[in-house]
DNA sequence: AGCACGCCGACT
DNA sequence: GTCGGCGTGCTC
């Protein structure tokens, strides 16, 4: 309290270690002593047993009364090491965006606060420190920062005018900060929205952020807002920054002097003491939740943030999760609809084609397998290389074939280490574990029974690749997908001979279907999307609505070509109500079919859930402690209202060696769901000890996938 | 999580 | 005789 005196303050402080640490139990907070009094927020090292470690001073939790006369003893405490106060406070309402999200996705406080801080900021000594944010003062164009020089903030340009669509969207969302949905299909002008909205926060003065799902997303935006806002600064954070970098970059969103900070899902965390605006493109994206460590959801905490702060949150996207979609039915978010693509650009038509009733097929490709293209699409196909224009084909699924397999003895090649196929990889005749990596070449003849005849069972991309360059003789073909753009700027090279039309059709996985604006396709297939629907993933019908609306909208974005545009879907369910509603491209009638089914489930959004997952050499230790876990749940009184259904391995049982069963926590509210966990989980790190096999378990809150 | 201390097998 | 395996325990 009194430097004066000689006795040195008391301080609580964030450190990086986990929570099932058992450390600074209840609250996740040490004590220390420091000469001066340290105000919360600021960042130091302190002693941790014979390391030293980051943390960060925080607001000291109440401590209870002592009974009257008796006196505590206090553990002898260690004086802080080293403070860092070259940079300003990381403050209040950030450290209550941490508390929540520490809280809420059960994680140690220090230790989610200091994981989205930049790695070096956790290393850094007070000098360098003070190096760094000097240099910020200096505008050094090649630092990485885009700053255009010579522009004056405050006069940022609009050249286009806005539809009256637009222009009601953004008068609407002025209006309040309740969360709004920008419901737009692709090419409706939503980017166009955002750039306003920004425009607007940034004149008076504050800051704006704006997440999307991928880094390869992150350049074409960036460059849409450097355009458009010149003279004014702009920080990326993702992770493929450099270590220097994204300290750079944080740290000019930190003392305010980025006035736009795009990134992907990490960004939700940064230091924004002037924030105005949250913008989220392709909301109902799935990497906005994060799949290891503190499980967030970024969107999610997008809306926190703001709710937190009084500043109005844009949640764009042409297919909204049910959740938010939920929330818009109930009136808790609002929607703003931008129902036309600029210019008057025609969605394209969908086709159906039933798989079943095709007559035998007649071309035999390479390899002699059937082709896996219906010959009307085929005709369409060379359509469209005669007309010069792009084709683009979707399959899910990269490699030769999803698996090897052998006539006479029914050998599959399985992994050997997990629950799943290894997949065959003919470009460098490998069978390749997507799980666990392991690859080794292709054997000669079958490893059970030394038969010769082992062929490839299904199709992933290298295939189909291979099958229409039989067919299309001359035909430009090139395949994008995760093989294929492995190397640095790989993506962005195939990309561009994309652009500059070098190519006649792409073939490749989901990548294609995101956000690339490929001007000359006309014509976009789902080879063959049927396996989401009959999978026991309940969000894989929503995920294939998306992805396929998405996909469709790749296809005549030019709106002079818009109207030959047209997404053929091949299926043997050509009557399910999913691909009927792609074909009125209606969104609404999928997700009220949707939300139906979900209440009838008992499933979110109108359940909510969490999934504890263990690990173990054997399922059976996995499973024993997660059988005693919930024994240990259904006693405590605050569970009234939430169950556990019993464990199960997932889909993917094995990885590595190593067996995952997993058991799902649910209730149909929230706050009776958050106030169990928390009372539950601690205790769950004694029981671990008395579980020796068990390798590692976490809880995952609000999970994706079940 | 780190990083100790602490007791049992194959090496300069 | 030591180097080193990872089991158990502690860190304000």
């Amino acid at each position: 309290m009194s430097p004066e005196t000689g006795a040195s303050a008391r301080i609580s402080v964030a450190i990086e270690a986990p929570r099932h640490a058992a450390l600074g139990a209840s609250t996740g907070l040490l004590d220390y002593t420091s000469e001066r009094p340290l105000a919360p927020g600021t960042l130091v090292r302190v002693p941790l047993g014979r390391r030293e470690v980051a943390g960060i001073v925080w607001d000291r939790p109440r401590l209870p009364d002592p009974a009257p006369g008796a006196t505590i003893e206090e553990p002898a405490l260690k004086p802080v090491k080293a403070v860092l106060d070259a940079m300003p406070l990381l403050s209040a309402p950030w450290r209550a965006l941490i508390d929540f999200a520490a809280a809420y996705y059960q994680r140690g406080l220090g230790e989610l606060a200091l994981a989205v801080l930049p790695p070096q900021l956790r290393r850094i000594d007070d000098t360098q420190l003070s190096r760094r944010l000097r240099r910020l003062e200096k505008r050094d164009p090649f630092e990485g920062a885009v700053q255009v020089a010579g522009a004056s903030p405050g006069d940022d340009p609009a050249p286009v005018s806005l539809t009256p669509d637009q222009a009601a969207a953004l008068a609407a969302f002025a209006e309040s900060t309740t969360p709004a949905l920008l419901h737009g299909v692709t090419g409706s002008g939503k980017t166009e929205v955002y750039l306003r909205a920004t425009s607007q926060a940034l004149q008076a003065g504050r800051q704006v952020l704006v997440l999307v799902p991928e880094i390869n997303l992150t350049p074409q935006l960036e460059a849409r807002f450097a355009e458009r806002f010149p003279g004014r600064v702009m920080a990326s954070l993702h992770s493929a920054l450099t270590p220097a970098q994204r300290l750079r970059h944080w740290l000019l969103a930190h003392e305010g002097r980025a006035d736009l900070v795009l990134g992907t899902r990490l960004a939700v965390f940064a230091s924004l003491p002037r924030l105005g605006l949250i913008v989220v493109d392709e909301e109902h994206d799935a990497s906005f939740k994060q799949q290891e460590g503190a499980r967030y959801s970024a969107r999610d905490l997008a809306v926190w943030r703001a709710r937190q702060l009084g500043v109005p949150v844009m949640l764009g996207s042409a297919t909204p999760s049910l959740e938010t979609w939920q929330r818009v039915l109930q009136g808790r978010y609002r929607r703003l609809a931008l129902p036309q693509r600029i210019g008057g650009g025609e969605l394209p038509r969908v086709r159906l084609i039933d798989m079943r009733t095709l007559p035998s097929q007649g071309q035999p490709a390479a390899g002699g397998d059937a082709m896996p293209l219906a010959p009307p699409l085929l005709v369409a196909l060379r359509e469209r290389l005669q007309r010069g224009e792009q084709s683009l084909l979707l399959l899910n699924r990269r490699g030769y074939a999803p698996v090897l397999h052998c006539s006479a003895c029914g050998w599959k090649s399985g992994c050997p280490h997990c629950s799943a196929w290894r997949v065959f990889h003919k470009a460098d005749r490998t069978l390749r574990c997507h799980h666990c990596g392991l690859a080794e070449r292709v054997p000669r003849a079958c490893p059970e029974c030394g038969n010769l005849d082992i062929s490839p069972l299904g199709r992933g991309t290298e295939k189909l690749e291979e099958q229409l360059a039989a067919v299309l003789p001359g035909a430009r073909i090139a395949r994008i997908d995760a093989d294929s753009t492995r190397g640095v700027g790989e993506l962005e090279r195939q990309l561009a001979a994309v652009h500059d039309g070098e190519v006649d059709v792409l073939v490749g996985t989901q990548i294609l279907a995101k956000g690339h604006d490929f001007r000359r396709v006309t014509l976009v297939a789902a080879v063959n999307p049927d396996g989401a629907l009959f999978t026991s993933d309940f969000r894989a019908p929503e995920r294939l609505f998306a992805l396929l609306m998405q996909a469709a909208g790749r296809a005549g974005r030019d709106a002079a070509q818009s109207a030959g545009s047209e997404m053929w879907i091949q299926t043997t369910s050509p009557k399910h109500a999913l691909y009927a509603a792609l074909a009125r491209h209606d969104y609404e009638a999928f997700a009220q079919a949707q939300l139906d089914e979900r209440r009838a489930a008992g499933l979110p959004p109108f359940a909510h859930l969490a999934l504890v997952r263990a690990e173990a050499r054997e399922a059976a230790a996995a499973t024993a402690f997660l059988r005693e876990a919930a024994a240990d749940l259904q006693a405590l009184e605050v569970a009234a209202g939430v169950r556990a259904y019993p464990p199960v391995p997932p889909a993917l049982s094995r990885v590595a060696d190593v067996e995952r069963v997993q058991m799902l926590v649910e209730s149909a509210s929230r706050p009776a769901l958050q106030r169990a966990l928390a009372a539950w989980l601690p205790g769950l790190v004694a029981l671990r000890g008395r579980h020796k096999g068990v390798i590692r378990w976490a809880v995952d809150v609000d999970p994706l996938s079940i």
